[in-house]
DNA sequence: TGTACATCAGTGAACGCGCGTTCACTGATGTAC
DNA sequence: TGTACATCAGTGAACGCGCGTTCACTGATGTAC
C-alpha cells in the first residue's frame, strides 16, 4: 500500500509536465491521476461535513469511479483520511519553511499575512484540519495536535532570538508561543467561516490582539516558577 | 454502551420510586424525565464520536424508547443538538453569573478557577460543545458559535466597568474579550485531553497567559480605528 | 520486430445491514360533567 | 362522586434507501521472448 504510494507519486513528479506534450499516459500515471481525484474529491465534499460522515460510495463518485475501484487506492475510508492529514500537514510545514526563510519572520503582522494568503490558497485542507482537530477520528486528532506542538516549539525558538526577549524562561516562551499560535488558529477558523466583507474586520481584529500579546510580552517579567 | 446506559436509567428508577410513595408522577413529568434521559444519553454517547456519526435510533435506544417516540421530543437530531446546545450554554450563563457575582470578579486568576471547576463537574457538555464548535454539523455550529458571541459580549460589558478600561473603544474591548475567550475555551479543550499530572502545567499555563493579557490591556493606548 | 501472456484499474451485480420515517395502534393519564 | 371521553407518550410493523464489501469479470496496458 505505502510502497506503491510512494512510488506513483515519484512518478507523476517526475512525468508531470514531460507527458502532457509528448506521450499518453501510462498505467500508473492514470492510477496516481485517480487517487489525487479521490484526495481532492473527499477535500470538496468536506466542505460543508466532517470526514466521519462522508462515505465511501461518495467519494467514489466525486472521483469518477465506481464503488469497488475505491479498493484499488485505499483500503478503507480512514486510510484516506490518514493521506489527507499527511497531505495537508505537509502543506503546512512547507508553508512555515517559507514564512521563517522570508524578510520579516519576526514581525507578528507579516506574519499573519503570509498565513492567510496560504489559508486562501489552501482552503480545503486548512477547513480539513481545524475541523477535524478536536472531532472525528483518535488518530487525525492526534496528528494535528503534534504537528500543532511543533508548530509552537518552532516558534519558541524564533522567540528566544527576539532581543527583548532572550532572557526568558523558556516556559514564558513557551507559553507567550502558545498564545499566539491559538490566537492565530482562532483567526484561521474565524477567516474560513466569514464571508468576504466581514474578512477585514477579523483580520484588523487579530493584528490588534497580537499587537496586545506584544504588549503583554514588553511589561512581562520573566522569572523561575 | 448498554451497562452505561442501564446506570442511568437505574438512577432514574431510584428516583421514581421515591416519587412513588408520596405521589405519583404526572404525565407531564414523566415526559420531561424522557427527554432529559434522551440528552443525557446522547451526551453519554458523545464521550468518543462526534455528533454527526450519532443515530436516531442509538440515543432512543440510549433513553430506553422506541425510535419513533423520539419524535415525541424532537423533531430531528438537529432539534436535540440545538438543545444540547442550548442546555450547556445555559449551564455556562449560570456559572458566569455566578462568578460575577463572586468576590474577586475581576481576578483573572479565580475566573480561570471557577472556570476549571465548572469543567469537570460538566465534563460531557464542555467536551460536546468544544468538539462541536467546529465539527461537521452546520446547525450545531451556528448556534455554539451565536452562544459564544454572546458570552464574548457580556464579558465586553464586564470589562467595560473595568476602572482602568472606561475610556476604550467598544472594538478595542471586543477585541480583548475575544482573546480572553479564545484563550479560555483553548484551555478548557486542553484540561479535557489531558490527564490530571498534566492539568496543573496547564492551568499554569493558562494563568501567565491571562496575566499577560492583563499587563497588556494595561499598556494598550486605545482610540478610533 | 511481432506474438503470447501477465498485470491490474475499473466494472456491475449482489448481499445483508442500520438508517430515518410513516402509520395505525394501545393504554395509562387527564378532564369535563 | 362516578362515568364517559380526550389526550398523548410510547409501540411495533413496515417501507425504501444508501451504505460497505464480496465476487467474477473485462479489456487496455505492460512485458518477456
Amino acid at each position: 500500500m505505502t510502497p506503491i504510494t510512494d512510488r506513483s507519486y515519484t512518478e507523476q513528479v517526475n512525468t508531470h509536465t514531460l507527458i502532457a506534450v509528448t506521450e499518453p499516459e501510462s498505467r500508473a500515471e492514470r492510477k496516481e491521476r485517480t487517487r489525487t481525484a479521490l484526495l481532492d474529491g473527499a477535500l470538496e465534499l468536506l466542505e460543508d461535513r466532517s470526514f466521519a460522515n462522508l462515505s465511501l460510495r461518495e467519494v467514489a463518485r466525486s472521483a469518477g469511479i465506481v464503488p469497488t475501484a475505491f479498493y484499488r487506492h485505499f483500503a478503507s475510508m480512514d486510510d484516506l483520511g490518514v493521506a489527507l492529514v499527511e497531505d495537508s500537514m505537509r502543506m503546512l510545514r512547507r508553508m512555515l519553511r517559507e514564512a521563517r526563510r522570508g524578510p520579516s519572520a519576526k514581525d507578528a503582522g507579516a506574519s499573519l499575512e503570509i498565513l492567510l494568503r496560504q489559508v486562501h490558497a489552501h482552503e480545503g485542507q486548512f477547513r480539513f484540519l481545524s475541523r477535524e482537530r478536536y472531532g472525528g477520528v483518535a488518530e487525525v486528532r492526534r496528528a494535528i495536535a503534534s504537528e500543532l506542538r511543533l508548530f509552537a516549539s518552532e516558534l519558541t525558538i524564533d522567540l528566544s532570538r527576539v532581543p527583548g526577549l532572550s532572557e526568558w524562561e523558556v516556559e514564558d516562551l513557551e507559553m507567550a508561543a502558545d498564545l499566539i499560535v491559538n490566537t492565530m488558529m482562532s483567526t484561521v477558523v474565524n477567516v474560513l467561516e466569514v464571508d468576504q466583507r466581514d474578512e477585514r474586520e477579523v483580520i484588523a481584529r487579530a493584528e490588534r490582539q497580537l499587537r496586545l500579546i506584544m504588549i503583554g510580552m514588553g511589561g512581562w517579567r520573566s522569572g523561575p516558577r
